[in-house]
DNA sequence: CAACATATTAACGTTAACGTCAACGTTAGA
DNA sequence: TCTAACGTTGACGTTAACGTTAATATGTTG
């Protein structure tokens, strides 16, 4: 129940220390609570915040910085559910809104333009691949050829 | 006819000049020919490489290392599609064959990783949006309705 | 053919994203 | 309580992927 340590969630992460150390200084993760001696105490939504990061790392490529930019978004948004309806400027909240809006949807496109290229390069790789299973099995069939005629071979010896 | 120098090809790829020539230096493309004097003469093949590697490198956010290594191959595929049949010590063909179908495998196995990934990503901006195009339509709506509300108090006003 | 835009190499500079190391404090277990 | 294992903060080091600048040669246009 004590929280995680940073071990821990290297662990779970697959992030080294120093990596999640980084990401907290650069304001990808909030900066957890510490024990009296200063160690750091994670909780689960610090781990999964963080796994968010490594996903849009390593699938989107994008920068941290990006990434950063990116999580502040969510943040706005899953914090306003229930923040921004309680009134307060409604001209400015549909102002900001349109504007997510439209990130939103920038966001999603450039998604699709990546899907579709991911499926044009595995289309490739599978051409290819064709080609070398095929490859594998015309040497295997040739090489089954070559043992028969040596049996034959050695049939004839007797 | 006499191919591109190296500002054409910066326009067409998007890349710059230095990106081009350290594109060269560490084998993403081959050394084009030089004119007399030595300005680099490339072509069309030249471009569309560099096509390939840029979409390798904003997709798939392979590391140019990595992109290296997947054109070495495809380089070594292509090339050996009329050339590798031809004979010449069968046992370590179906080695290299048996080779390159694993790592083709691997290949599209990220492939499939990152697909699913983004797919993932894809759903949840899409709930965000959902959330957003929501908060937008009931502004608007209590827009309405403080214009009807004003309305009817002019009317009121006659 | 003069002059002005482009090209080339060489070399050093830069930024992101950590790695590594040292010096030191903290925590957990026998 | 002692100690081994773990955590913390600097601070400097490293690598990839170019940027920038300088000195020089080449190509092109009126």
């Amino acid at each position: 129940m004590s929280g995680y340590k940073i071990d821990d969630v290297a662990r779970e992460t697959g992030l080294t220390k120093r990596a999640i150390r980084y990401y907290e200084e650069i304001g990808l993760i909030p900066p957890p609570e510490r024990s009296g001696g200063g160690t750091r105490q994670y909780t689960r939504a610090h781990i999964e915040q963080l796994q968010r990061v490594i996903s849009a790392r390593d699938v989107l490529g994008f920068s941290l910085q990006e990434i950063q930019e990116y999580m502040a978004y969510a943040q706005e948004l899953t914090g306003h559910r229930e923040l921004y309806p309680q009134l307060r400027e409604p001209e400015r909240q549909l102002e900001k809104l349109r504007e997510m809006d439209g990130t939103l949807d920038a966001q999603l496109r450039k998604l699709d333009e990546k899907a579709s290229k991911i499926l044009a390069m595995k289309e490739e790789l599978e051409r290819f691949r064709k080609r070398v299973t095929a490859g594998i099995a015309r040497l295997e069939a040739e090489d089954r050829q070559s043992e028969y005629d040596n049996m034959e071979g050695t049939e004839n010896e007797k």
